[in-house]
DNA sequence: ACGACTCTAGAACGAACGCTCTATTCGGTA
DNA sequence: TACCGAATAGAGCGTTCGTTCTAGAGTCGT
């Protein structure tokens, strides 16, 4: 069932109760992490109740935080879309989305960092459920790059293989941004990422 | 004061209070991270009493973490110099450790992964004191690669940029092994950087 | 006008949290 | 032997946790 706003269609000023939740439960767990990020603090800061919460989330703290990896998983989705359409070159593209992932990280003050891994950490032993959903955000997102490096006419293998390297390569730079509070990590495995994609382009041709 | 086993000389078979109680929260903090892991918890794991934690660490809970973040610091540490070791091309050795680590955490059931990481992800923005050890414990990870690269013959500058790019990757490679369960990032991870460790090689030869 | 239903609202529950406190045991030294 | 500080031991503090519960407000078809 929709609410009244959404079905006026009126634009994102006003947004449903459960969306809002979710977004918030998002970016509180990015920060926080799971364990960190209490029920009763994603419904004040929703400016929702915990009826609410427990209304559209029945399944309790775990069934929100599986929506708010999902939710982080569309959202980072779209950024990466726009970020490797930025060049034809799937190199430059990956350097460049290397340097606007650099940018956010410190413009937030290197606390958001990549949406699914907080939440997922320290949560995959003992909630399955979360754990899956990190593992298809990482998998739809490695499909991204993968068909961007099969346009550009990467060998079916070596675009995927690299895609995986290149989704781990900047998620562990975003975390060492993270912890170091320093872009450098960013910025060089942006570098190295676009030199080793050059590299296996000319050992295939 | 140290304990009598401590002072008799006794092997690993009997360790200190304190020292149990650090490797405990390390091991804890590593699996289930900052706020899934409670004092309680730790004193029962390390056999020891919560009078016992307090009288070592009245710092409390956080001066905890920061023990234990550093015990993970110099505990892979040693791995990583021994990994190192195990060739003398920097390249080999760096794939070998890439798989040695892959061998680690599949044999752990996926859930030992990075020792600092679940730690410091989430209490970044609250607790100074984890981040800066967590931040040292990267730059003292790369300071071994990036002499490892020195020591065959990589120009200075070469050579720490190719660490950065070294941790960060082994680092997300490691998380995204661990959250998809799956070795296939840690050893695609090691293989690539093998070839770019060699195409900078190449380059400014 | 009216039941049916969705959603909002927040008090209350037991459990667990980090931490403080006092009491007790123990080995080394004077 | 007497003593002292290190270390152990755990009851209990106030708070917060995730969750449940009942009550009320708003909105629909009929």
């Amino acid at each position: 069932m929709r609410t009244r706003a959404e079905r006026a269609g009126e634009p994102e000023t006003t947004v449903g109760t459960r969306e809002r939740i979710v977004r918030t439960a998002s970016r509180l767990m990015q920060r926080q992490g799971y364990d960190g990020t209490g029920i009763k603090q994603i419904s004040q800061e929703a400016a929702a109740t915990l009826g609410s919460v427990y209304h559209f989330f029945p399944g309790g703290k775990q069934e929100l935080a599986v929506e708010a990896i999902r939710h982080g998983d569309r959202e980072f989705a779209e950024l990466l879309t726009g970020m490797l359409a930025s060049a034809e070159d799937p190199a430059e593209a990956i350097e460049a989305a290397a340097h606007t992932l650099a940018g956010q990280l410190r413009q937030s003050d290197w606390v958001d960092g990549c949406p699914v891994t907080a939440t997922a950490l320290g949560t995959a032993a003992r909630a399955p459920d979360i754990q899956r959903a990190a593992a298809e955000a990482f998998a739809r997102w490695r499909g991204l790059v993968e068909a961007k490096l099969r346009a550009a006419g990467f060998a079916e293998g070596d675009a995927g293989d690299l895609a995986h390297t290149v989704i781990s390569a900047l998620e562990g730079a975003e975390l060492a941004a993270q912890v170091s509070r320093d872009e450098t990590p960013l910025r060089l495995a942006g570098a190295h990422l676009a030199q080793l994609i050059r590299a296996v382009r000319n050992t295939s041709s």
